[in-house]
RNA sequence: CGGCGUAUGGCGCAGCCUGGUAGCGCACUUCCUUGGGGUGGAAGGGGUCGUGGGUUCAAAUCCCGCUACGCCGACCA
C-alpha cells in the first residue's frame, strides 16, 4: 500500500496512479502496457457488467462469443477499418512451431470476425434484426498507456447488430447510446453529454459515431461510450445481403456499440478524492462497513454489529463487519475510505447504550447519528440513495462550473485548460484540425441532448470562432484523454 | 517513433558526484501494549544493486553497449 496519495491539485496524474494502486484496484504487469486488474477493481467491473447486461437484455439483446483471432484477410476487407486499426494490432505469425500461412490479428474490435459469421446467418428479412452482444477482451498496441484508461489489453462489451432498414439501424444506435447515458448517470453518478462525433473523430468504418462525453476532475474530457452507425459498410465488405419482403436483395444495415473497463477509470477520476476512492452506492459491491469499537464488553459489541449487518443484508444493503482486532478503528476508517465504501457505521458501547450508531458518509465525510430502531434499515437505504444522488449533483455542478461559452478565439485560447468550451464551428475539418494544432482542444461532441442544447442554445446559427465563416451551431471543445 | 527520466528486498526510496563489499520507511513474522481517525514498544526474516562488457587491488558507485519500464509529445476506448 502506498503511504500517501499525492494530492489532486499538485499532480493529477500521480494522484490517479497512487489511488489506483493503493486502493488495490490494478497494477501494471511486467508485460508492456498490460494491466493486472485486482479483486477490488474487478468487483467494480462485475457490478458494471451486471447492470449493463441487464439493460442490454431488456432491450432485446443476447450474448454470444466470437474468436479472439482474426485472419488478416478479414481485417483487410473494409478499407477505413484496416487503415484505422492495423497499425495498432498485435499479430500472430506462428502457431504450433510453424509459420502461419495467413497471419492472425488479435482482435482490436470484432466487427470483421462477427460479420464473417453474420453473412452465414442472414438470408432473409425474417433473420433480422440480429441483436448480439459480446463480453470480451481486445488488444490495441497503444503507444502510451494509463491504468484503466488506455491499456494494451482491455475488457469491454461490444454489441453488433444487423437491421433491415437504415431507420431501424439508426434507432438502435440511439437506443444504445441512451442506454449508456442512463447507465453513466444513474449508476456511475457521472453526468455525460450525449451527441455525435465529427468526421475526424468517428470510428474507423462507421458512417456516424455517437458518444457520451464526461468531465474528469482535472477538467479534461473522457469519452465514456460509443455507438456507431456502420451503414452498409461492413455488409458490403462481407457481402452480407438479405432478401426483403418484396423479394429484392439488399445489404443489411449495421450498428456496433461498446463500453470498456475505461469506465472504471472514469469513475475514479470523476468522484474520488485525496483520501481514496469514492464509489457510488449502486456500483459498490460492499456498500456499508461496520467498524465495531472494541472496548469494554467486546463480544457484546461484535454481536450487535453482526446483528445489524444481518438486518441490512436482509434489506438488500451489502454490509460487512470488520471485527478484526489486528487493526485499530482509525486504521479501518482510513482503509475503507481508501477503498471507497460509501457508508461506514461506527458502533461502540456508548452507542449501544444510546441505541444508535454513527454513520459516516464517504462522499461528504459527514457523520450522523442513526437510531437503532425499526426504521434503521430504511434510514440506511435512503442515506445510500442520497449519496448516489448527491454524487451525481456534485459532478454535474462541477461540469457546469467548468463549462464556458466563448465568442472569440482569444477567449477560446484563454479557456483551453479550463474545461469544456462551447463555441461556434464552421463544420470544416480544416478548422477542427487547426484548432487542435494550436490549442490541443478537440471537438468532443456535437450535442444531441435536448436539455443541454436548450441551455446553451447549441443549434442557433452564428459565426465560427476560428474562421469567421457561418456556423450552423455550437459544439463542445475540450482537451481529452 | 521523438524528447526526458528511471532500474537497489513485496512496495516506496536513500547511497552513486568523491569506488572499500548495502541502508531507511512501509509491508511481513513473533510477543507485549493500545483501540471513537492509520496506537506505542521489543525482537526477527528477506537484496547475485536490470543486463552484458570494460577500467581497477577493489564497482551499486566510473566508462561503453543492450534491455525493460515510466513520464511528456504524435496515435487511440
Amino acid at each position: 500500500m502506498a503511504d500517501t496519495i499525492t494530492p489532486r491539485e499538485k499532480d493529477y496524474s500521480q494522484w490517479y496512479i497512487d489511488l489506483v494502486r493503493s486502493a488495490k484496484l490494478a497494477d501494471y504487469s511486467d508485460i508492456r502496457g498490460c494491466m493486472v486488474i485486482r479483486p477490488n477493481g474487478y468487483a467494480i467491473w462485475e457490478k458494471m457488467q451486471a447492470a449493463l447486461d441487464g439493460m442490454f437484455k431488456a432491450t432485446g439483446h443476447v450474448n454470444a462469443y466470437f474468436p479472439l483471432f482474426i485472419p488478416e484477410s478479414y481485417i483487410q476487407k473494409e478499407a477505413d477499418h484496416i487503415e484505422g486499426f492495423a497499425p495498432e494490432c498485435a499479430v500472430v505469425t506462428h502457431g504450433g512451431g510453424e509459420e502461419l500461412t495467413e497471419k492472425l490479428y488479435v482482435r482490436p474490435t470484432s466487427e470483421t470476425v462477427i460479420w464473417a459469421s453474420y453473412k452465414k446467418w442472414i438470408q432473409s428479412y425474417r433473420d433480422l434484426p440480429l441483436l448480439i452482444n459480446q463480453w470480451a477482451n481486445v488488444v490495441r498496441w497503444e503507444m502510451r498507456t494509463r491504468l484503466f484508461l488506455r491499456t494494451a489489453e482491455f475488457l469491454w462489451q461490444e454489441g453488433h447488430t444487423a437491421h433491415a432498414s437504415p431507420e431501424e439501424a439508426q434507432e438502435e444506435v440511439l437506443r444504445m447510446i441512451n442506454v449508456y447515458k442512463t447507465f453513466a448517470q444513474e449508476h456511475m453518478a457521472l453526468p455525460v453529454i450525449m451527441g455525435r462525433k465529427t468526421e475526424s473523430e468517428k470510428f474507423a468504418g462507421a458512417d456516424e459515431t455517437w458518444c457520451i462525453e464526461a468531465m474528469m476532475q482535472d477538467k479534461k474530457a473522457l469519452q465514456a461510450g460509443t455507438s456507431h452507425n456502420l451503414g452498409q459498410n461492413f455488409a458490403k465488405a462481407f457481402d452480407c445481403q438479405f432478401q426483403t419482403r418484396e423479394g429484392k436483395l439488399e445489404y443489411v444495415w449495421a450498428t456496433s456499440w461498446g463500453v470498456s473497463t475505461r469506465l472504471i477509470g472514469a469513475l475514479i477520476m470523476a468522484h474520488s478524492d485525496d483520501k481514496g476512492l469514492v464509489l457510488p452506492p449502486k456500483l459498490a459491491s460492499r456498500q456499508v462497513v461496520i467498524v465495531p469499537i472494541l472496548k469494554g464488553n467486546k463480544e457484546a459489541v461484535k454481536e450487535k454489529a453482526r446483528n445489524i449487518a444481518i438486518e441490512l443484508n436482509k434489506s438488500g444493503i451489502a454490509t460487512f463487519v470488520d471485527e478484526s482486532e489486528q487493526n485499530s478503528p482509525g486504521w479501518k476508517f482510513a482503509e475503507y475510505e481508501l477503498q471507497g465504501i460509501p457508508l461506514r457505521l461506527e458502533l461502540g458501547p456508548r452507542d449501544i447504550a444510546n441505541n444508535l450508531c454513527i454513520a459516516a458518509r464517504r462522499d461528504t465525510g459527514e457523520k450522523l447519528k442513526v437510531p437503532l430502531d425499526n426504521g434503521f434499515a430504511g434510514s440506511i437505504g435512503s442515506l445510500l440513495e442520497q449519496i448516489q444522488e448527491s454524487m451525481f449533483n456534485r459532478a454535474l455542478a462541477y461540469r457546469d462550473e467548468n463549462t464556458f461559452e466563448v465568442a472569440t478565439y482569444d477567449d477560446f485560447k484563454a479557456s483551453a485548460d479550463n474545461g469544456f468550451i462551447i463555441a461556434h464551428w464552421d463544420g470544416s475539418e480544416e478548422t477542427e484540425a487547426k484548432i487542435k494544432e494550436e490549442t490541443k482542444a478537440t471537438i468532443r461532441v456535437l450535442p444531441e441532448d435536448r436539455d443541454f442544447i436548450e441551455r446553451y442554445s447549441m443549434h442557433e446559427p452564428g459565426t465560427c470562432i476560428y474562421s469567421g465563416r457561418p456556423s450552423k451551431g455550437k459544439v463542445v471543445f475540450a482537451k481529452a484523454y
